[in-house]
RNA sequence: CGGGGUGUAGCGCAGUCGGCUAGCGCGCUGCGUUUGGGACGCAGAGGUCGACGGUUCGAGUCCGCCCACCCCGACCA
């Protein structure tokens, strides 16, 4: 096989993916079946995407703590629908210290029973809320088929947890964090999400309501890049999380639920590779900037060197490596941050030290059309302003892209053509489990949001009028 | 769990009508020459051929069983 060649064509589009991961050396198949191993520059990817998420997090009153990774199994069973829901993929612990336990320890799958148990105690009055915390953790669910990054036994997130005096002010809570992950998707992802509604049979097992934001890929199938859950009272009452109004009478809390996990980097990778590799968004590329010096002997070496180190004074707000591996062609260092999603690449060489310019390669426009020379006055402004134009043009690309396979239907054929061959169908939907089940089964597409919609229409499937329009589409 | 596929050097693979000391490319080590799109020469290192059992004078190759991983489904962030 040759090892150069990558192909993001749709049948390929799996290998494609892993074949990125590996060898952009984000990730790594760790000696567990369905366990990831994060290398470091995948874990850069994820620690700015954790930066940018908590200080939005912060900015909306919200705080971190840690909850343990052990949960009793008779927690996980207070919810009645929230255990039938992780039931099937809960690793529990029996044994520790040698004995066997008492009560057999799950390995969380998510928090709210235990994060649950604790609000319990804590919460008394009207005055303690609204509790407003986040949790970064790892959590564990024994699925059957796992993916790199995007279904591992074992993966990374955020989860947040309120909990609210009034079902309003949770309702308000569950979109305002709906917001800031379409926000976040958007502005630093540089992927136009639509942000929904669930339905009945893919929400969250025990939530009221469940929202999601869904992402795009490049094969044009669907992924769940992030959920908020408005839990209503069914954890409140499960764990007993109770408080005094200002009238003395004890209620019930309301409570929420949200998290983006490692999932998002596989959104990326598939939002905006290419078949040279990844295209990270500036907004969270661990490098932005990728200076390749050019120089044959020695005395151009100082030259070059020192326009380098100019340049790289010159934009302190950066992330900026510079590659000066000995030995290694300046065509074996392009293709390899090409590879990695560098959003810009500088090259300085001779000719730009006596010219007194910069040759640029922008990594969202392949070939010579991303390539500019440029006068080095002025740099410390225009390289910057590149990475936003770099990050706003892969925002359009993929809404370009999105708004190109999604198809209005209104009836079945048209649907099913859609979801099998183009991508997603947008359609007035009458709103029933078993219709849902049904369409699901003849077509493998889900049900991924309901749409905004206004008026009245005829679902394409059961003929029914109703007011509501769903996405469907194929999903990771 | 069902269907398909693959296990041979760090990676990618050839060898599979049983037969010599198991090969190729990339990578790796050393020396030298190199540096504007994946450099080159010379010299090297690196293998219980996934595991176990069987057939045979002889097994990477044939037979049996097992294991692991990948892809497609069912399940899911």
């Amino acid at each position: 096989m040759d090892e150069k060649k990558l192909t993001s064509q749709a049948e390929n589009f799996s290998e494609w993916y892993n074949q990125l991961v590996l060898r952009a050396e984000l990730a790594d198949y760790a000696p567990v079946r369905g366990c990831m191993v994060v290398r470091p520059y995948g874990w850069a990817l994820w620690e700015n995407i954790q930066k940018e998420l908590d200080s939005r997090f912060k900015a909306t009153g919200h705080v971190n703590a840690a909850f343990p990774m052990f949960i009793p199994q008779s927690f996980m069973t207070k919810e009645k629908e929230h255990v039938e829901g992780f039931a099937p993929e809960l690793a529990v612990v029996t044994h520790g210290g040698g004995e066997e336990l008492e009560e057999p320890l799950v390995v969380r799958p998510t928090s709210e029973t235990i994060i649950g148990t604790m609000y319990a105690k804590w919460i008394q009055s009207y005055r303690d809320l609204p509790v407003l915390i986040n949790q970064w953790a790892n959590v564990v669910r024994w699925e059957m088929r796992t993916k790199l990054f995007l279904r591992t036994l074992e993966f990374y997130w955020q989860e947040g947890h309120t909990a609210h005096a009034t079902a309003e002010e949770a309702q308000q809570e569950t979109l305002r964090m709906l917001d800031v992950y379409t926000d976040f998707a958007r502005n630093e992802a540089a992927i136009p999400v639509i942000a929904g509604r669930k339905s009945e049979s893919e929400k969250f097992a025990g939530a009221s309501a469940t929202y999601t934001i869904e992402a795009m890929m490049g094969d044009t199938k669907a992924l769940q890049s992030g959920t908020s859950h408005n839990l209503g009272q069914n954890f409140a009452q499960a764990f007993d999380i109770k408080f005094l109004d200002e009238n003395n009478q004890l209620q019930y809390c309301y409570t929420t639920s949200w998290g983006v996990s490692t999932r998002m980097v596989g959104a990326i990778i598939m939002t905006h590779g290419d078949d040279q590799g990844l295209v990270l968004p500036p907004h969270l590329a661990p490098i932005q900037v990728v200076i390749v010096p050019i120089f044959r002997k020695d005395e151009e070496r100082d030259s070059v060197m020192e326009v380098v180190d100019r340049v790289v004074k010159g934009l302190p707000s950066l992330r900026i490596k510079v590659d000066d591996r000995q030995g290694v062609t300046p065509g074996f260092k392009f293709n390899d941050w090409e590879m990695k999603g560098v959003p810009l690449r500088i090259e300085i060489g001779p000719k730009d030290v006596q010219n007194h310019t910069l040759a640029l390669a922008r990594r969202d426009i392949p070939g010579k059309e991303g390539k500019s020379f440029l006068p080095m006055e002025g740099f410390e402004a225009y390289v910057p302003e590149m990475l936003e134009t770099i990050q706003a043009n892969m925002l359009a690309k993929a809404t370009r892209f999105r708004d190109e396979h999604i198809f209005e239907v209104d009836n079945f054929e048209a649907f099913k053509d859609v979801v099998e061959n183009k991508g997603w169908a947008k359609a007035w939907w009458s709103d029933d489990a078993a219709n849902e089940a049904k369409v699901k089964e003849e077509t493998k597409a889900t049900l991924r949001c309901y749409a905004e919609s206004e008026g009245e229409g005829i679902c394409f499937y059961s003929g029914r009028k109703t007011s509501k329009k769903a996405y469907f589409a194929r999903s990771y």
